[in-house]
DNA sequence: CGCAGGTGAGACATTGATGTCTCATTGTGG
DNA sequence: CCACAATGAGACATCAATGTCTCACCTGCG
């Protein structure tokens, strides 16, 4: 019994935690673990008791991210309908992580990247997308679905950027990303 | 007389340690002042003495990455021809200052967006090339302006650093950012 | 009541980067 | 050849963040 109440309350404060130090380091990237504890209410000590340093916190909010990144691919149902339609409800799911999303892409230059099976995972199921829009005669065949993984990522964390400066609002989130994504800066004479 | 040959001497010496220091940090943006140093073939106390500190170091990075960025923009002739074309040479023209590029717009998220007259000027000739395109009809209009620039931003920087990790060839940069920019991921029917 | 686990506060040593300083060396121009 | 200016090498103090530790507190539960 003891046990299972430590363990819930663990996770729970663990949890909490980890989504104020996402919300923290998204807008503050170089945040003290002293910051990062007062923003969650705790003390440093208990923080480090949580995690046990920042490497640690860091690659806990990495899961944290893969996770929602998962999720958010998992409820956009990549295989039905349209790839368009496909690629659009994928921006709009993915909107709520844009900013831990951005985060972690900053973070990523650092890393050693691609090494992580999550983050490899989360390639190779946008990457299929991309590739059945191909082949599906939708998406161009010039531009790689390797590059276009790549843009998106870049494009949802400039956009979650572009947001927190209020250069974009958080409305238009998905608009801008997708679309621009999808179609280009380019009129489209035939709709 | 000595002062002339100062000044120059100072000034080539300058120009290279940037250069270097440039190509550094956009593969290793955490890199020392030591790492710099001895990537640029002085000691730290020279570095020192033509660059305060790191903080001074940086902000001739940016210098110098804004100044490749005016080159780059008046190279493309942004007034020139259609919209479409003027972006194409844009991304061709900055290509060089790719690298250096993804490590300022890494380094941005932590100063004051926007406060830097440099950028802003820049910002406003891009902004200026979109709303061309747009009242030219060529550009749709659902995306602002502002967002273009910074998408161009962003994709440049993305494509920077998928091109560090070999995962887009050098030689396709300009197509890969140009064309998703303009076209989007979406077949075009007419062409 | 008493205690055990979790916590907050804070002291402490450590580490890594930075900035400053000195001194010997070099090499270049006068 | 001499003098000067710049450099390289390295010692040194400083500073900020980190990681570890102790101790007091409190809170719930037996």
């Amino acid at each position: 019994m003891s046990h299972l109440r430590y363990s819930r309350l663990m996770a729970v404060d663990r949890d909490h935690v980890l989504r104020t130090a996402a919300a923290l380091l998204t807008r503050k990237s170089t945040a003290t673990m002293d910051e990062v504890a007062k923003a969650a209410g705790i003390s440093r000590a208990t923080l480090h008791r949580h995690f046990a340093g920042r490497d640690a916190l860091v690659r806990a909010l990495e899961s944290l991210g893969i996770a929602e990144c998962e999720a958010a691919l998992d409820a956009a149902r990549l295989d039905e309908g349209s790839a368009s339609e496909a690629v659009r409800r994928l921006v709009s799911e993915i909107q709520p992580a844009a900013g831990l999303l951005a985060f972690l892409y900053g973070e990523s230059q650092l890393w050693e990247a691609g090494q992580d099976a999550g983050w490899q995972r989360l390639d190779a199921r946008m990457g299929a997308l991309f590739v059945r829009g191909q082949q599906a005669g939708e998406f161009r065949i010039d531009l790689t679905p390797v590059w276009l993984t790549e843009a998106l990522y870049g494009l949802i964390a400039s956009c979650a950027w572009a947001m927190h400066d209020g250069r974009v609002a958080p409305k238009d989130f998905t608009h801008m990303v997708a679309e621009l994504l999808l179609g280009g800066a380019l009129r489209r004479e035939e709709s």
